[in-house]
DNA sequence: CGCCAGTTCTGAAGCGCTTAACTGTCGCGC
DNA sequence: GCGCGACAGTTAAGCGCTTCAGAACTGGCG
């Protein structure tokens, strides 16, 4: 029992950066003061602003957010919950970055991840003291979801809402659908599939759209949904459903850009033409769908939009505190591409 | 409805998250002691123990890392820089997380995006008091890599290191290399083209790798390297320009999986099977190269090891102060699929 | 009985920063 | 002269946590 093992008290600190005090005796002054001028305050003169100005940059002084959230009792952070692996995750990220920054916040990331479920990411968030939570991923069926609208304001994206505590900012869903059946109908498709995106965000509103958009057109015999999921593999699955049954459908709307890829590689890996036998259409248009040859018929979502009114709404909240709970409806537009085409005349 | 009501040294003005004086008071204990209990340290009765986590379990109570980084003086956080965009990295991150987590690191992640560039992206896990940080994503050409090194920890991951500060992880790209060429050899073919990366991590490497296997075999001669990128449109792009000459390579190493599936794309669309006329081979082992119908032959990396490696070097030098720079070097393997196979026989 | 060692718990001092609230100085109008 | 507001600074009090030096109590042993 000796002390001689000593765990390293210095460890993660060997560098030990210049403080705010630092700065002060530099520049002879006081530490408030240098506060004061490093926040671009008023209350210092213009040569001692100098002076501190200067002070700083010779130390590489860089102030300390930990500390900072601290004092000020917040910490101006915005938390995102997202996954990895949604390409349009990473499109919305992009542009919650610059929308965050402008109002001032900053932004941090949180993704799940394999045993790192939705409330393991949350609440890492929430340890680092994110004032505000926009999810990007959330289970509907969790109640977490409510619980963390009492305790901070979240902004569910992608979804409405299920639960009256947060906000929720989504793509104009039915729009983008009913864009698509018009499209294909004028086309001149009655046969009109979809592949459903299961528990992925937005599939509910799609398949609601999607009914109604063809009931609409008098097709209400043609409706087929098959169970699906938001991505390759789903695709892939009701492809190949599709291969096995007696005839096609003369077109499908699939549950995401991914799940369309998944699609017509079943689709054509099978014999099938597409655009020329079937007809695809996508949804997110993701970088993917770009591709030239690929070149994907889809639905676009307004990315930007969506982030800047998730963001907008999160910082409304936390500024505002007991706003009542919004849905904003972003939207969408269909982006006529190469995989759609009239149904071949039998 | 359960609020219970207790003696609160806080009451008046609350509506904010407990703390841990809340907790102390609700528990009838010091601060310090809850302070031991939370962070399981000896030194509390098995009782008190019991009754401080209830009281905190009760309040809700959420550590405020904030406070508890500034306070030890140091955060055990380390920072990672990625590309959204990249699903290769997405697998790292996804690995680095219960990496960090079993040496008791918390990870914050920054990605790059327009309008947030690598030095943006690094300032801002500087700020959050980063230790250390892992560098999915490095411009080899800035100097800013060499800087941070100077300043904390850092380890880049995916190329060797350009400068002596900081660690590397990476693949034993030659390895991997070898062995696609090796197999494609065996298969029959000669004439096997390779799409460079570009600045992509790793691409330098394998070029290089790709010069070699294919002299060890005697192809000198038929050495071709296109010029590229680790993305889907440079796939397309070269499949293209192959489309377009006289004769086409019997098979192709793509920069990566996103390069190779936009070739096979192009190729396809060309009108030329794939492996029938011309095999091609990947890199990444990507969820993409898994899907069915893709079922792309590449070189698997191994993002597990290379998440862990990098963070048990950031951490060792964290813990150890001066370490000379490492390299570590993960291992590689092909994992043979579809798409290829020996070349058309004239 | 006194003394030491161990165990359980408390008090006080910060970590690096912000935010009142306060002290001096001016220059100006009266 | 005097009061006054505007400016340039300062001091002091924390934010929520950890840590270090003890304070109370055991109890065992000479």
């Amino acid at each position: 029992m000796d002390e001689t093992l000593e765990p390293q008290p210095n460890a993660g600190r060997n560098h030990q950066r210049a403080t705010m005090a630092d700065v002060a005796a530099r520049a002879g002054v006081s530490r408030t003061l240098v506060s004061l001028v490093l926040r671009d305050r008023p209350g210092a003169g213009a040569a001692t602003r100098e002076r501190v100005l200067k002070a700083a940059d010779e130390l590489g002084y860089r102030p300390d957010s930990a500390a900072q959230m601290l004092a000020r009792g917040r910490s101006r952070t915005i938390g995102v919950l997202m996954n990895l692996e949604q390409p349009f995750h990473a499109e919305l990220v992009k542009a919650i970055y610059p929308a965050a920054e402008q109002l001032g916040y900053d932004v941090l990331l949180s993704a799940v991840a394999p045993g790192r479920d939705e409330h393991a990411a949350t609440e890492a968030l929430l340890g680092h003291r994110c004032e505000a939570l926009v999810l990007l991923v959330s289970d509907p069926e969790s109640h977490d979801t409510e619980k963390l609208g009492g305790a901070v304001p979240t902004v569910v994206v992608g979804r409405k809402a299920t639960t009256a505590k947060v906000d929720s900012v989504h793509t104009a869903e039915a729009k983008g659908i009913r864009q698509a059946v018009d499209h294909l109908v004028e086309l001149g498709h009655r046969r009109i599939a979809h592949i459903d995106g299961g528990k992925g965000p937005g599939s509910a509103d799609r398949r609601t759209a999607y009914r109604a958009a063809m009931r609409r057109h008098r097709l209400a015999d043609e409706i087929r949904v098959i169970p699906g999921a938001q991505d390759e593999d789903a695709g892939i699955a009701a492809g190949e459903l599709l291969l096995s049954e007696d005839s096609l459908p003369t077109a499908v709307l699939a549950a995401n850009d991914r799940c369309a890829i998944g699609l017509m590689h079943a689709l054509r890996g099978g014999g099938v033409a597409v655009p020329g036998e079937v007809s695809v259409v996508g949804y997110d248009d993701s970088h993917l769908s770009h591709l030239s040859h690929i070149n994907l018929t889809t639905v676009r979502q307004d990315a930007t939009g969506i982030a800047e009114n998730a963001v907008r709404n999160a910082v409304e909240r936390l500024e505002n505190g007991a706003l009542p709970a919004r849905e904003t409806v972003c939207d969408a537009k269909l982006v006529i591409r190469a995989t759609t085409a009239p149904p071949r005349t039998r």
